[in-house]
DNA sequence: AACTATTGATAACG
DNA sequence: TCGTTATCAATAGTT
């Protein structure tokens, strides 16, 4: 229709391409209209003009009609990850009620309606627990004494070495003294010769108190 | 176009309506084609006959051009919930880590990692939930012992009732055979003297055996 | 479903 | 974008 007949091909002149467009989307929606009262169809359009800009017609209702549509498709897409999604949150939900239960029993609340077989099982659990919580702490304990003994040890090692270095300052010192004249020893009191280093470290090493 | 105009109402002939609806719908799908392809435009549309089958054309892909068509619409609905959703299982996956971790932990599983401070605390809590796990069992021991008890004093006083009873029996057998001629006293043998019925009893009630 | 008279849509132009 | 108009397309009524 029109002054010649147009061939079936995108329109590469722009500006005739607009105004083409215009005109046959507004044909379009009037037809579409038409066939909605006319035949009592329920029809549902959407253009999307080249430059993005939106036109739509629906006789009904558009996301009625979408809904429609998708569940004649087979739940496509959408509805169907909607639905795994639902499941995933129901198990997620089951989930968490059964550890928060079993967290409860755990700290000895809502056992009211517990049988004498599963109280006693959670005993056991709750006792291969202490049992395990305590042994972990034996061994953070003894692994600190050890440190601790090591560090003793090496001080104590120092100590000595540090002392015998002194002992030979005095007698240098002494021989130095007795060879020009006058004596001097307040060089040793800077050091204290021996001790509980220990007690000082508990506290440098975080070492609990009890 | 046609022979004569139609007006712009539902046309009441059903043939005729059938008719019309299959032209229009069509040249409604064969327009969409044209607009698509002459303007290179993107173009959905569906169309329900009253009768309920569907028609469809997307230029594109339907899916896409509906989500596109949605998200001009400004996010309605759909996407806003999905983003709540979104939150609330990632809530409930934190939910899960946090109780699964706490359950390890309580089991004496995966503490590794764990300070003194902290095996200290898991100590206390699993002490707790031992204390109140035996105070449990002790009261459901004690409940059934008592229910027992209670049992075992019906019981006897049932068999001393029933006791009597024959007794009142043998009297009167006596006295009826004495007083006709001839004497039998297996009627007695029926019934058991006495016993330790609470034995079976145990049984009975599910009493635990340990 | 095919035909065709008639109306409707629109391409080109101003 | 709007109006006009020549031309083609769609289709209402009929067979």
């Amino acid at each position: 229709m029109g002054r010649g007949k147009v061939e079936l091909k995108r329109i590469e002149n722009p500006t005739n391409r607009q105004v083409t467009f215009s005109k046959r989307r507004d044909g379009l929606f009037k037809k579409s209209i038409e066939l909605s009262i006319l035949c009592d169809a329920e029809v549902a359009l959407l253009v999307f003009s080249p430059s993005g800009k939106v036109y739509n017609f629906s006789s009904h209702d558009m996301d009625r009609t979408i809904r429609k549509y998708r569940n004649e498709k087979g739940l496509s897409d959408g509805a169907r990850t909607i639905e795994v999604w639902k499941n995933e949150m129901d198990e997620m939900k089951k989930t968490i009620d059964t550890l928060e239960t079993q967290h409860k029993h755990l700290a000895g609340e809502d056992i009211s309606a517990l049988g004498m077989n599963e109280l006693k099982q959670l005993e056991r659990q709750l006792r291969i627990g202490v049992d395990r919580v305590r042994s972990k702490k034996w061994r953070l304990l003894s692994e600190n004494i050890s440190v601790l003994k090591r560090n003793h040890k090496t001080l104590q090692e120092e100590n000595s070495v540090l002392q015998k270095k002194i002992k030979l300052h005095e007698l240098l010192n002494e021989a130095n003294e007795n060879s020009r004249l006058d004596s001097s020893d307040n060089v040793t009191q800077r050091f204290i010769p021996d001790g509980q280093p220990q007690s000082s470290l508990n506290m440098k090493l975080g070492f609990p108190s009890n």
